[in-house]
DNA sequence: GGGAGACGCGCC
DNA sequence: AAAGGGCGCGTCTCCC
């Protein structure tokens, strides 16, 4: 497949063509105001679109209603190769890679940043991709990374559609649901009518008159004042007390979250034309999982998912991964005893009928230490009975554990690498050949180093989970846009909004049916490309709805 | 009055 | 029931 390399030249963009092997075939000028309808002309044979950064360029061309079939985003593969153990760092050196190393996406309706002094303006697209290229040709793993490369690219055009479709939000349902929870919406300075009924509530229980439940160092002091034994004022913590004053501040507590969170500023802030737009930022996390900024976009919190509702003859298709990373512990891994627990919908269950625990919950609890490095408890007492029965899949977790502790870098199934160690965690790991009990021996001594080692622990497993949702988002997205229409991406069936294992598609009611297949399909092939033939499932729980309120 | 950092809590 | 990993963000608090 050729490429064509995207430049600005001030208010001009080049546009270089490139044949398989790199050389260049024809060079193309033209105004930036012409460069929509050029991408949409050269987008009728298969082509890559090779630019800085996707941030700087995809927005504009939605705007236009232009999309893109793939792309090469320079910026996120410069990352991952810059971090990836597969990779001989030297081949990627030169005098821009600092610059490269520091660029960083623009921030959405921010055109003001774009024309202005770009830091990306200094940088040679051309040359950073033949860097790349040889790079990635003469690394360890090019298949796997490359498949990482293009996935993580193919995101980057994911993230930009999201953001440009929004997510269909309904500012009166949420308006209502506030008003029914907290009473209509007061003054600003004043607190809403349901919270200031609780504060009056909480003073007098707690007998203290002038009491701002908002401030927790008042509200600590109030508490042991009333001869309450607490240290902090989280809601677990109060939940353990007995005393009149605790419910209705633990309810406080919980409104008073909704409305700083998800209340009517959040809807004035990030609501408009029907649509939540956040921004997501793909390979914003070191893991590989996607960052978002604006309107918390990673914590919509339940309490306001009946606000996300389909347009009128349109529909949510909500799908969610189940239980994600046992899953892909057991495909990376290799572990066949593992892949069966897997074969049922629930995993967990799937553990118990193997014989390593007795019941589903020391199943999830056992799991869940060996993904995050719990050893205390419960955890720490299911752990062994699941690495006699999955030697595989646990010794690779705990290798993982014991690199990091040992201050190496360690990588996903496709190659993203771990940030090395600094700071506090080099000042301990003097000796490194002391056996475990003698460390053990001293509790304070090594509590960084073994941080470290949860951290790596759970980064091959967080990192590989990242990458397959990356393959599935990237699939998915090929399939609905394949599935009908002419018109514009959010007129077709689309992407809405992604969290981790999680998918929202928008889709019109009489395509969903279709769009619930093609969901499920890309799942496969996530599969597929990640682990092969190795037979581990990724059952999708899937759900058809107008209000994402209504799904699982 | 503005910035940094801790806290607390929402999500996976 | 939380713990153990990863986040974003609003508020309060401290300090300049």
């Amino acid at each position: 497949m050729s490429r064509v390399v995207l430049l600005r030249r001030g208010a001009a963009v080049e546009a270089r063509e490139c044949a398989e092997d790199g050389t260049a075939v024809e060079v193309t000028r033209l105004p930036a105001g012409e460069l929509a309808r050029f991408v949409r002309e050269r987008e009728r044979t298969p082509v890559r679109w090779v630019w800085d950064d996707t941030t700087r360029w995809y927005p504009a061309l939605l705007a236009s209603g232009v999309r893109v079939e793939r792309c090469t985003d320079l910026r996120l593969t410069h990352a991952v190769l810059r971090r990836s153990p597969f990779v001989d760092q030297a081949r990627l050196a030169g005098e821009e890679t600092s610059g490269w190393d520091a660029l960083q996406p623009v921030p959405p309706a921010d055109p003001a940043l774009f024309p202005l002094a770009d830091p990306a303006d200094r940088l040679d697209p051309v040359a950073e991709h033949d860097r790349q290229q040889a790079a990635l040709a003469a690394s360890a793993q090019p298949g796997r990374l490359g498949l990482l490369l293009a996935a993580e690219s193919s995101g980057a055009l994911v993230a930009a559609e999201m953001t440009h479709a929004g997510l269909p939000w309904r500012a009166d349902v949420h308006d209502r649901l506030l008003t029914e929870l907290l009473g209509p919406r007061p003054r600003p300075g004043h607190r809403p009518a349901v919270l200031e009924r609780l504060a009056v509530e909480i003073r007098a229980s707690l007998g203290a008159p002038g009491l701002n439940p908002d401030s927790p160092g008042e509200l600590l002091r109030a508490l042991q004042a009333a001869g309450l034994p607490v240290g902090d004022t989280r809601s677990w913590t109060l939940e353990t007390l007995d005393h009149p004053g605790i419910p209705p501040l633990l309810e406080y507590k919980k409104l008073a979250r909704l409305l700083a969170a998800n209340g009517w500023n959040w809807l004035e802030s990030w609501v408009r034309e029907g649509r939540f737009r956040s921004s997501f930022l793909p390979g914003g996390v070191v893991t590989g999982r996607w960052a978002s900024t604006g309107g918390g976009a990673l914590s919509v919190p339940v309490q306001v998912r009946p606000a996300a509702v389909a347009d009128d003859g349109w529909r949510l298709v909500v799908a969610d991964v189940a239980q994600l990373e046992p899953r892909v512990l057991a495909g990376m891994s290799g572990d066949t005893a593992m892949a069966e627990a897997a074969r049922s919908a629930d995993l967990y269950q799937g553990i118990v009928a193997g014989g390593a625990v007795a019941t589903r919950a020391e199943a999830k609890v056992g799991m869940l230490g060996a993904l995050y490095g719990g050893t205390r408890g419960e955890s720490g007492r299911m752990l062994p009975r699941l690495a006699r029965r999955y030697p595989r899949a646990i010794g690779l977790v705990e290798e993982a554990a014991r690199a990091g502790e040992r201050g190496e870098v360690v990588h996903t199934l496709l190659g993203r690498g771990s940030p090395a160690p600094t700071g506090a965690w080099a000042e301990r790991a003097v000796d490194l050949g002391e056996p475990p009990d003698e460390r053990d021996a001293r509790p304070d001594g090594d509590r960084h180093r073994r941080a470290w080692g949860r951290f790596t622990r759970n980064f091959v497993v967080q990192g590989t989970g990242a990458e397959w949702t990356l393959c599935w988002l990237a699939d998915l997205r090929n399939r609905l846009w394949r599935l009908g229409g002419t018109g514009r991406v959010e007129e077709r069936p689309h992407l809405v909004f992604f969290l981790h294992d999680e998918v929202v598609v928008h889709a019109p009611e009489h395509l969903a049916a279709a769009v619930v297949e093609e969901v499920r399909r890309a799942a496969a092939t996530a599969g597929r490309l990640l682990f092969g033939a190795f037979p581990v499932d990724f059952p999708l729980d899937v759900a058809v709805v107008e209000s994402w309120a209504d799904a699982g």
